[in-house]
DNA sequence: CTTCTAACA
DNA sequence: TGTTAGTA
């Protein structure tokens, strides 16, 4: 199923702040699906997950920076970017 | 009501 | 990170 959720819908589902998530994307480690509207920006459950694991790592003390080069626990997200640098 | 961009604090 | 302005 291909459930894709606003980005209201992501931050009351996550607890992040819109600002926060616009952000990450911004720096690149959080790619939504942008949509033919307006550029709204739809996650589905995927975007989810890796936005979680971006939780815990900042939990742990992690810079946003370390994060977005943190490809290495792709299993956790199963889809990272595994693009290099 | 919700979303988007851009810039400022 | 919060927020404001104008817009669809």
């Amino acid at each position: 199923m291909d459930t894709l959720i606003s980005i209201g819908e992501l931050s009351s589902s996550t607890g992040i702040s819109i600002r926060a998530i616009r952000y990450y994307e911004e720096i690149g480690l959080l790619i939504p699906y942008k949509t033919s509207q307006n550029n709204y920006r739809y996650y589905s459950d995927m975007e989810k997950g890796k936005l979680g694991v971006i939780l815990i790592l900042k939990k742990m003390g992690f810079s946003l920076r370390e994060i977005k080069t943190r490809r290495s626990v792709g299993s956790l997200a199963g889809g990272f970017d595994e693009k290099d640098e």
